[in-house]
DNA sequence: AAGTGGTCTAGACCACCAG
DNA sequence: TGGTGGTCTAGACCACTTT
């Protein structure tokens, strides 16, 4: 082959070589094939395995390398790493379950249920291409205490990769909430999740059954599994009713 | 230049040729030479002028665009991004560096400096006797961008524990931030964080000028050395002008 | 000496976007 | 149509580590 032909004539496949080779080493390792220690294939041997060129073995592994799933050491080869130990500020918790463990009740109702089409900023979220299908669902979680009447505690505005969990939409999530159903369908290996205090609009007044001069928490957050975004969520929580909170070690300590 | 010679014979450098030109970019950037939405020399450009090819000026400005710093749209061109105002929920960070990194400048004022004795609640906090003594600080945190004024972004309200940092009242603030001493002096190796939105109070308005209703986001972080608590710090953010960001794995996967 | 990763080149083809 | 970024190749030289 002597011109720098592209797209592999054998396989008519949107995804890139490296990225081809990325979700190869990144199976292994999720599935436990390639336990934490563990030496993956050098460059030349995926160079053979994939038939590519070594730049492109090596663009995949040294983005696993960024990505904290391999380590890699000149003149010695590249290994599965250890996964952190460091646990989260906000660990992914079933809102439900908290409920219950402070030995209040749940409810909730769903205020939309739908599947869309992603607009430029949900597809910059999803990291997908525009026009993808996403599912939505927009719900009000609410806490009783004893025999007073049920709190609205969090709203949630939610947004899942249809590819991914395409059976998402078939719950009522009465009886599950969607973040049980979510985990149980897919671990996530890594959540992204951004903070800030805003005061609440008329639609999180009436959802919230706050005022309007009350802060609310909101927090925004999305879950990756392997090379996809599964799910980008907005979770409203009135100031006065919700904290969030985290204990945990420092990263490189 | 027939052969695939890499390291530049006109010049020994210990750094390879596309962080020479992400270093090149960033300092445009961060200096503020380059405003956000300006547009970066495209890789054709930056060929002709670093004599690289095209490979390296593709690779400097990728690893920039994943580090956040650029935006790139395939047949349009790279630009610079907005910086965002945002902090780590994971480890602690130095504000005066995040704020320097975005390319803006810091500034502080010392509001309070004193020794105190640790009421019941300090006591508590920090999992002492009551009557121990501590060092209490307030300082507001402020963010200038190009030639505007400096703007309140942080009230930091610290109390830290006299017998593990005991010179710690020793310094103006001016030049480091009680963080920055706090990092170089010990290193902590457990943290603890609540996070909550607040209504600023008179005080609050009053340091970080902002109105009555304006939400701020409240920090409150515990931090540990060992078996002491170190210090504890609530820090107040004006929502607008800030929030908090974390991307990890989960604990359990 | 052989193998590893780190870097680099000088080409190439493609989809995309603007004028 | 010409410029942009996205990807890819088939080589290359280097520092490094292990055998």
């Amino acid at each position: 082959m002597s011109l720098g032909t592209t797209s592999p004539a054998t396989a008519p496949l949107a995804r890139p070589l490296y990225r081809h080779i990325k979700v190869f080493v990144r199976e292994h390792v999720e599935s436990g094939a390639w336990p934490p220690g563990h030496r993956v294939p050098s460059e030349n041997e995926l160079v053979s395995q994939f038939n590519v060129s070594r730049m492109t073995a090596h663009r995949a592994l040294r983005e696993l390398q960024q990505e904290g799933v391999l380590a890699r050491r000149p003149g010695v080869g590249t290994f599965v790493r250890e996964p952190s130990r460091r646990t989260s500020l906000i660990d992914i918790r079933n809102i439900a379950d908290e409920i219950t463990a402070r030995g209040n009740r749940h409810s909730c109702s769903v205020e939309l249920k739908a599947t869309i089409i992603a607009t430029d900023q949900l597809a910059t979220a999803f990291d997908l291409d525009r026009g993808t299908e996403l599912f939505h669902v927009v719900l009000v979680h609410r806490e009783r205490t004893g025999h007073d009447k049920a709190v609205p505690v969090q709203l949630e505005n939610r947004y899942v990769n249809a590819k991914v969990v395409s059976d998402f939409l078939e719950h009522d999530f009465k009886s599950s909430t969607p973040t049980a159903l979510l985990l149980a369908a897919i671990q996530p290996d890594e959540i992204e999740h951004t903070v800030t205090a805003i005061r609440p609009t008329k639609e999180h007044q009436r959802l919230l059954e706050v005022k309007s001069g009350e802060p609310c928490l909101s927090l925004h957050r999305r879950s990756w599994s392997g090379e996809h975004v599964v799910t980008v969520a907005e979770l409203i929580y009135p100031a006065s009713r919700y904290s969030l909170h985290g204990r945990h070690r420092p990263a490189n300590v």
